[in-house]
DNA sequence: CCGTTGGTATTACATTATGATACCTAGTGT
DNA sequence: ACACTAGGTATCATAATGTAATACCAACGG
């Protein structure tokens, strides 16, 4: 097998990452052969490899099943990443005053390619697990973060993002419905802000403001989402939305003169 | 270079590794003689290394300065992780709701070796960045949450481990004296929670319970830091230790007829 | 007890990674 | 403008390195 005809690709170091990448949410812990499976290498291979992966730290072996797990060291990989990411450092005073005026969780997210990534989480009600753990990555329209984001972007872009980049289902209410996911984002051009429900999980209301880099395009949101049982829209403009738009904006002035990302 | 005479061990991805390792806190955008330099290889091996690790989107490449960083993919790593670790969705919603009650910033923290790594944090008031961000990894013996572990393991390996655990000066307040953190430990012991002061921070107080796994030794802990300015150690021990002991005493139970992590 | 499944170890082979070298580009100082 | 340097990119002959087949071993279940 070959991925690359070239001299300047490792294929050892390459099918390494795919056992890395192996681990996601619903496969936290995978025997060697869930692992040759999973990664498409064969036994042999994956057995050198993860031998590997296991000498040098970034997999921990259960002695009793045999099973391999992340490591300690992948977080102290995302440990790594935020100081190399100048926006979290702006931001992060900011996000802690906001969720402690507002008491409700508040979010920071990052574009990446055609998905979001949550970058900080900071959960202040009970909610399920998923919400609270950064590292998250969601297909961007399907998220008021993203059409926060998006909607800065010029409108022939606009127009491509909400036709061709990925939606999946997540709840019964995941809008999948490209017309509809263009009138929410073009409402948010006219307003500076995106709200979205039940689009992760049932009974969800979100709402967020983009930070604006060089060129006036956001390349990050802040976002709060609430329980639609205690709040509604009307609401979270009235109280919500003013504090999470004064975050933002005291955010963007930082990147508004820099390169991109 | 032979790191290992072993079939079983592929030199490739453990030099990819280095690549990666080769950043952190004070390194978070090199190039490629940086990295080269840092993970000690040659630069031909640096480049095709980096090549492949930026073609499978591992590293991101500014194309100004041509320098590399972490990329999103470093979180999605973590993000894998969490699911992983059984403690962190246990304790999750406990220390979100603990963190509500305090006001003030509430840290779990896992024993990794001789050290102790931050697992999830939440953030209360402003602080500095390091003590807002997952996965920083710290000398168990200068932190609180580590000798409040320590403290329930047997004499022998408590004398050991306060022997010959790394010690590294922080702040001119850190304790280098092994006596006094064995006396520090010593009547965590008898407490059942540990106290330090200004170890990681000056004028920093931080308060520790350890979660009990199985055989009654310690894995983990909750752990609380405040300002030396609006705390002291009595108020601290009647407001904020009481909840903090609920907390872990919470969580442990889930784990004392469990096998260890 | 035997068959199956999953993890571990060994080996002969050639694919693959290697590292020396040469090339190219951008920045610096005179 | 010039030469000079530093840093990034590309090429290639060589053998060292990773490969995959196979055999071995332990645990589990009927």
């Amino acid at each position: 097998m070959k991925t690359k005809q070239n001299t300047l690709y490792v294929g050892s170091l390459a099918k390494g990452l795919r056992l890395l990448r192996a681990f996601d949410e619903s496969h936290s812990e995978l025997s060697l052969s869930d692992l040759a499976a999973r990664s498409g290498l064969d036994k042999s291979a994956t057995q050198r490899l993860a031998n590997t992966l296991y000498i040098e730290g970034m997999l921990d072996k259960d002695p009793g099943t045999r099973r391999f797990r992340p490591s300690h060291a992948w977080l102290e990989m995302a440990y790594a990443y935020y100081w190399s990411d100048p926006l979290v450092g702006q931001a992060m005073p900011k996000l802690i005053n906001l969720s402690q005026e507002l008491g409700e969780t508040v979010n920071l997210a990052e574009l990446s390619g055609d998905h979001i990534i949550y970058v900080s989480r900071l959960p202040c009600k009970r909610t399920y697990f998923a919400a609270t753990v950064i590292g998250r990555r969601l297909p961007a329209l399907s998220t008021s973060a993203g059409r926060a984001m998006l909607a800065t972007f010029p409108e022939d872009e606009r127009r491509a993002a909400v036709e061709t980049w990925p939606i999946k289902p997540f709840t019964p209410s995941t809008t999948l419905d490209r017309d509809a996911i263009r009138a929410n984002v073009e409402a948010a051009v006219h307003d500076g802000y995106a709200i979205s429900q039940g689009q992760m999980i049932l009974n969800e209301l979100a709402v967020a403001t983009p930070i604006i880099g060089p060129e006036g395009r956001a390349f990050a949101a802040v976002q709060c989402s609430v329980s639609a049982h205690t709040w509604d829209r009307e609401r979270i403009v009235a109280e919500i939305l003013p504090k999470l738009q004064d975050t933002a904006n005291a955010i963007s002035p930082s990147f508004q003169s820099q390169r991109a990302l």
